[in-house]
DNA sequence: TTGGTATTTAGAATTATTTCTAAATACTAT
DNA sequence: ATAGTATTTAGAAATAATTCTAAATACCAA
């Protein structure tokens, strides 16, 4: 999966704004660009972003792609982060 | 707080190895220092980018300065996440 | 096929990030 | 006060990220 790549891709506001667009189901690349003041080759770069960070995955249907959340990667990156509260464990080997 | 600055502290390794490392408990920057391959000045880059994101504290004390995870802020990170993905933020669940 | 809509890719400009060296600051101890 | 250790700051070089315009691809419809 790569952590790095997750939490940069989730690092940009934009790339946030659209995760939260997600909240309300899969969503098609324009009807996503049609929130921003962006041109849809930003916004296409922004979702192959995502996409690589495996924090959306895509649908085409017909001329459209449609963009959805992955829950499953939103939990990993919440499992490295209870793990980063969690008590200290001796000889617990870490990944970055 | 800002989730830009969280998530962009959060997006280079060695900002989350440094983090990993401050599990164990408070160190000086020199420590953290030496456990990479890099200066103290790069170090304290970011040491000091953590900072800002309130992802670490910092103690003086004689000559060195500690710092020490702030747990609260990771608390705060999950709660984003866990939003995203549509959990309930209490203990409260719905059933039908 | 031709044309239209949706989306991505390529290339370039701008800005941000990471890292270093060298210098500065802060504190300790003699 | 002087010297020594710990850390940060300044400035510069290299690399990466973000955004645009223009062109390319993909797919549908008449």
């Amino acid at each position: 999966m790569g952590f790095a790549e997750t939490f940069k891709a989730l690092s940009d506001t934009v790339r946030r704004e659209i995760l939260i667009l997600l909240r309300q189901g899969r969503m098609s690349a324009g009807e996503i660009g049609s929130h921003f003041n962006m041109t849809g080759a930003t916004i296409s770069y922004h979702l192959g972003i995502l996409k690589k960070a495996d924090l959306v995955y895509e649908q085409r249907e017909k001329n459209f792609v449609y963009y959805e959340l992955n829950i499953s990667a939103i939990g990993e990156v919440m499992l490295w982060l209870s793990d980063l509260k969690g008590e200290p464990k001796d000889g617990k080997i870490e990944k970055a």
